[in-house]
DNA sequence: CGGCCCGCACTGGCATACAAGAAGCAGTAA
DNA sequence: TTACTGCTTCTTGTATGCCAGTGCGGGCCG
């Protein structure tokens, strides 16, 4: 087949692999560099991963390849199923409906926790953040805009100073891949615009120690930022039936 | 097809509890045994739980009992360190607090999105549960009635129809190891009693549609049981002494 | 007598070999 | 041509052996 071709050339790109692992162990790199590809969208949703393939890739048995996809499926990033393989998962509209949902939740009550303990250094760093993205807005550049809304939510999160509610929080980006969908959501005309306006005010409301506010806002906030999002993904009438394994 | 006639003999090697007649695979047996053991308590926080011995007493090897305890590790139940030992965490005060928060958040947001939802068949199971904890309260019956605060609040976040949220939910309760607690919290006078209460309150909003009410309700509910929780809680001196995570 | 150091036993990490289900493919018969 | 059947070849699941780091205890030296 020819598809088989094409799987042999890609082998030869382990150059990085081998360079880093000094500290920690093999499947820890495993994790890292597929949770990276996955979530950055190097890999397609739904692709198959065979474990063989990637020991192969990585240079290592596949012992540490099997432990690595293990985390990565309770992590919710791909679906092992006995016997068959391992695939990426492809999230459902609905699916992503709900991490939206809980996304909202989160990151209101992030807002709610933030401005209840005042003046904390994530402050400062939201400040100059928004700082940068207005300017980002300005010359338009969407990419680093992408960046600062990643960084402003995360610290954000960071802020709310709940080690166990920043663990969730950042399993639920992986799921969502956000990296790959705030460009769709950006790409909406004067999302980016408005988008920046928002985070604005949520951070006046949490200067201003008002917490019921910034919650609410912060709230319609992710969602006007799904909505801008499904506005702008294709139909995808996929059907990703397969119940996920979630014992 | 020599090799056929080998397979047949050590079929019955493992013939247990099988409580997991759905998935065969081995390590999905442990994986839920295990999660069960610690969630119950049967095993002491802080135990070592060595490969081998799992491997020996659950009749495997130790390839299936890795792959458990590396699951269970990233649902936070245990702390493997590399070259010395796998460990039952031991959740610090902290953390504790800060599960409570993710609780709260969950548990109101969940009677919120249920109140929305109008009357669905979650309903009813909580009407049938709140007359039966009626009764176990009245029995004093402190054992069951545990049972019933359990599968009020599942039932609860079930109702809210969205799997993230109860998916995040049950990796959050694994992690309280509730059940241990439960009883804890109810060992204070009285608390059984406040608590049923609480439960009719937030079905009462619920069933009258009033999301906003019902999900304080909630939250307040849970800050309740923490309090009582936290109250009949040791001095957090912990009796394992050896250098446990100090957190 | 006390402190240091080396070695042993135990741990998990990794590699490798084998077993067995799943799925596609080819060949045959209707 | 089409549908069915059996096989071939994928895949993951499990067992086992070896390796390397860790911690502890006993022995040796000061």
């Amino acid at each position: 087949m020819i598809q088989r071709a094409v799987r042999e050339m890609e082998e030869y790109s382990v150059n990085r692999a081998k360079s880093e692992p000094k500290n920690g162990s093999m499947q820890a790199t495993v994790i890292a560099e597929m949770r990276r590809r996955i979530i950055k969208g190097d890999i397609e949703p739904g692709a198959p991963l065979s474990e063989l393939a990637l020991a192969d890739e990585f240079g290592v048995s596949r012992t540490p390849v099997r432990e690595a996809l293990k985390q990565l499926q309770t992590e919710g990033l791909v679906e092992i199923r006995p016997r068959v393989g391992t695939f990426v998962t492809i999230p459902s509209r609905r699916e992503i409906t709900e991490l939206f949902e809980m996304k909202e939740l989160i990151e209101g009550a992030a807002a709610r926790l933030l401005a209840q303990r005042g003046r904390v250094p994530e402050i400062d760093l939201l400040e100059r953040n928004l700082r940068e993205a207005d300017e980002a807005v300005e010359r338009d550049d969407r990419e680093r805009y992408a960046e600062l809304v990643h960084e402003f939510h995360d610290l954000l999160v960071a802020g709310a100073d709940n080690t166990k509610l920043q663990a969730h929080y950042r399993m639920l980006m992986n799921q969502l891949a956000y990296a790959r969908l705030v460009m769709t959501s950006l790409s909406q005309p004067g999302r980016a615009t408005q988008s920046d306006r928002e985070h604005h005010l949520v951070l006046e409301l949490i200067l201003a120690k008002d917490g019921d506010s910034a919650e609410q806002v912060m709230r319609e906030h992710v969602r006007a930022s799904r909505r801008a999002l499904l506005a702008g993904l294709p139909i995808s009438g996929r059907h990703a039936g397969s119940g996920v394994a979630s014992n």
